[in-house]
DNA sequence: AACTCGTGGGC
DNA sequence: TGCCCAAGAGT
């Protein structure tokens, strides 16, 4: 066992975050594990995503789905309009994909091993490696953005990223101990996001302080380097909002390709760097709403045109259907559209 | 290998 | 305000 990580387990049990599908460290060391399903779950949920932002979501999962069985068995739909506004919707696609895989093929357990965890829908490098250290103990090493940032740091990695990756990886790994390495994997994690932070680390609390190269050279706050990214390119296009005479609106389910791709939008044009051509989805008097939609994604901005108008019991789209709003199972953006739409159907 | 894929919070 | 960032995966 090295220094370091002996130094960050005795951290850990002093420190460690409560959350809602972790197990103390004091149980861990007693030999307990948590739920594998909780703990894929809130993986997957915390790909790319804040804690804080999971929690809520994480809740309301195991809430609704208490076990792997029972999310297998959810529809598509719902599951789907459960996710809405956490983001990265091909997550809860390959959710159900892998919750399915578990039942069928796997008799409603996880693999207990990083080959048989990879091989399931959604389950990459990283996540593989979390759910075989932290439920099952087992030696894999993890490496999110915490565990790249506390690397270049305790070794003082000028390389950037992404290219640094093989190299802070290999480090990571070295520091891996034998002994609680799932107690291990998320006390790297909690340093990452709790002392050895991105902008101020707090060196001077840090318990790897001593043996930190970059705190050595003044160098901690600089790193990990990382390659300029390009511009984002802003696009345009319309959002049509029809409400029925009844008070339902017309909605369209998104192809499960692309960009919110199974989720409920708003019939519209495509999104292109060019403004785009008219099609609405069925004939009435179509007024531009006062304001538009803004919305940023992670490769691009966007702003849509918001077109309004009441339609008829009778009326007969060619596009989607009409449906009871619930604006909470829509995507961000799409709940963005409609907040400009329902200012303008009002007045 | 580089690009696609969301969202909300912090500074 | 705009940019950076957060427990990445799939293609």
């Amino acid at each position: 066992m090295s220094v370091e990580s002996d130094l960050l387990l005795h951290w850990y049990d002093q420190n460690a975050r409560q959350m809602p599908w972790r197990i103390p460290p004091a149980l861990s060391k007693a030999g307990q594990r948590p739920d594998p399903y909780h703990i894929w779950l809130s993986e997957v949920m915390l790909q790319q995503t804040t804690v804080a932002a999971v929690k809520a979501y994480f809740l309301k999962f195991t809430a609704l789905w208490p076990t792997v069985e029972a999310l297998a068995a959810a529809p598509d739909s719902a599951v789907m309009e459960a996710w809405a506004g956490l983001g990265y919707y091909a997550r809860a696609r390959n959710l159900l994909k892998c919750a399915r895989t578990v039942v069928a093929d796997h008799g409603g357990r996880f693999p207990a091993s990083l080959e048989g965890l990879l091989a399931l829908p959604g389950v990459g490098p990283y996540t593989a490696a979390a759910i075989a250290a932290i439920a099952f103990d087992l030696p894999a090493t993890v490496v999110d953005g915490n565990v790249e940032r506390v690397m270049a740091r305790l070794f003082d990695e000028e390389t950037p990223l992404p290219p640094a990756k093989p190299i802070l990886t290999a480090h990571a790994a070295r520091l891996t101990p034998q002994q609680r390495p799932g107690d291990y994997a998320q006390a790297v994690m909690d340093l990452g996001a709790t002392i050895c932070t991105p902008k101020s680390p707090a060196c001077v609390i840090c318990p790897l302080t001593a043996g930190c190269l970059a705190r050595a050279a003044g160098t901690a706050h600089l790193l990990p380097r990382k390659l300029p990214k390009k511009p984002q390119p802003t696009r345009f296009g319309l959002a049509y909002v029809v409400q029925r005479a009844d008070g339902a609106f017309l909605l369209e389910r998104r192809p499960d390709k692309g960009l919110l791709g199974g989720m409920l939008g708003w019939p519209g044009s495509g999104w292109a760097e060019t403004p785009p051509i008219p099609t609405p989805p069925l004939q009435a008097d179509w007024q531009a709403a006062p304001d538009i939609a803004r919305h940023t994604f992670t490769h691009f901005h966007l702003e849509l045109t918001v077109m309004v108008a009441r339609a008829p019991l009778g009326a007969n789209p060619e596009v989607g259907s009409f449906i009871p709003l619930d604006p909470t199972a829509l995507p961000t953006v799409m709940r963005k559209v409609h907040a400009v739409a329902a200012a303008a159907l009002q007045g």
